[in-house]
DNA sequence: TGTTGTACGGTTGTCTGATAACCTTATATG
DNA sequence: CATATAAGGTTATCAGACAACCGTACAACA
């Protein structure tokens, strides 16, 4: 029998917790943008913690550009303009609107991304291309193989691009949504299409091949798609 | 006269650097996922620096979610499906050809935005374009003002998608976009059409008024073609 | 045999104090 | 008036120490 405590609510890690505090404090404009913070010392003082810690929380602001630092004169809360970095909470997937609007988001760079890679690709991408289809194909079932090649498929898409951006913001997306998928897994609904699934990809390789920009874009317009259907999700395709 | 030295490469933060550094061993597979990090100790004693310095990197790692550290046992590279942020350092885009790359990506988020503005706005949406707009129309040359309102405009659209990640990215692009643009400004260019883009604009808004996505998409495609061009930009534009 | 207690070494987390590098401002200097 | 210098404050970095924690090995015990 396994015993079903609620997990302890861990000291964890103490910067992170000044820094959130801090930053709420920014965010909420208690900090108006540009204004200076206190000094270390004035911070670690009032939070009643070293000047390490609250270094550290700082260091953090600064990665997420929030705030900025300059030697000898102090720290100051930026405006959102200058922020350089974008991240989504893993948590914020759980809930199936934030999903849709994620995979609908989705949408438009894929079939984009299907166009230039149409026109852009290499031998050496096709090649590429085939071997992910190829690692789909091999596997009866719809495992984490099968998913596995599937990410690789639509990366190596996005790299196909030759734009780099096209892949880093694809390839973030998709191992955000494929995660997603993970944890809440209904591994049952996938296993039964694993054919029709392929049959797009194959049809979307197959368009590219073909270096028919339209081609390639409706042949990933009707994945996607059938994707989302296969989902349940409801989404506006044009 | 304005002498044009070469930017110095400024020893600025070391902890910056170093977390880069370590960062590409692991990006580039040197450093397995799931594997160790050396000791603090041993990172400091290789690099030459302090520990304090290693630390705030490693932090910087963590923050990125390149890294995961367990007290008592070390720092462990992590796989890049866990990592759960994105970022672009300024000076990338300063090469015309990334520019350039960030723009395409843009094209077809914006003008998805559109399309789904036009269905998903309500009236306060359209209030506040207008009050964007009205910014743009009053300036008689393309001040930071100017530049400003048509930052808002464009994240007004994003807004009234009513989709979170829409924003949040459409956000993030644009403002690197115009960043760009201004550092590297000839505002020369664009004084003289002024009563182009603002044309351009309100074509957009009462699209979307109309409540027509196709319209809407076509308004926002023809801006972004437009722009495109005004900047000396090449893309293809399906 | 298998389980539990305990000691040990190693690693990260935090603290403390000091020094260097840097900025701002005020003051002196010519 | 312009420039140089000094002073004080702040962040950046360093060095060393202790605390908290983990994994393992080994002893003790049933």
């Amino acid at each position: 029998m396994v015993m079903d405590f609620s997990q302890i609510r861990r000291n964890d890690h103490l910067p992170a917790r000044i820094a959130s505090q801090i930053g709420r404090e920014i965010s909420d404009g208690r900090i108006a943008a540009g204004e200076k913070l206190p000094t270390e010392h004035i911070l670690a003082k009032t939070f009643g913690v070293s000047r390490s810690v609250v270094r550290e929380a700082i260091a953090q602001l600064r990665n997420e550009g929030l705030v900025e630092t300059r030697q000898g004169v102090g720290a100051f809360a930026t405006d959102i303009e200058r922020r350089h970095s974008i991240r989504i909470e893993q948590g914020n997937l759980a809930d199936r609107r934030s999903f849709q609007s994620l995979f609908q988001l989705r949408l438009p760079l894929e079939i984009e991304a299907a166009g230039l890679a149409a026109v852009n690709h290499t031998a050496e991408d096709l090649s590429k291309l085939d071997e992910a289809l190829e690692q789909m194909t091999g596997e009866e079932k719809w495992t984490e193989k099968g998913i596995l090649a599937d990410l690789a498929f639509h990366r190596q898409i996005a790299a196909s691009t030759h734009n780099e951006y096209f892949l880093l913001f694809l390839g973030f997306i998709a191992e955000r949504i494929h995660l997603a998928i993970n944890t809440a897994r209904e591994t049952a609904v996938l296993t039964e299409i694993v054919e029709v699934t392929i049959a797009e990809h194959v049809a979307i390789r197959d368009a590219l091949a073909s270096r028919d920009p339209i081609r390639a874009r409706e042949a990933m317009r009707h994945h996607l798609d059938g994707a989302a259907s296969r989902l349940g999700l409801q989404l506006r395709i044009f």
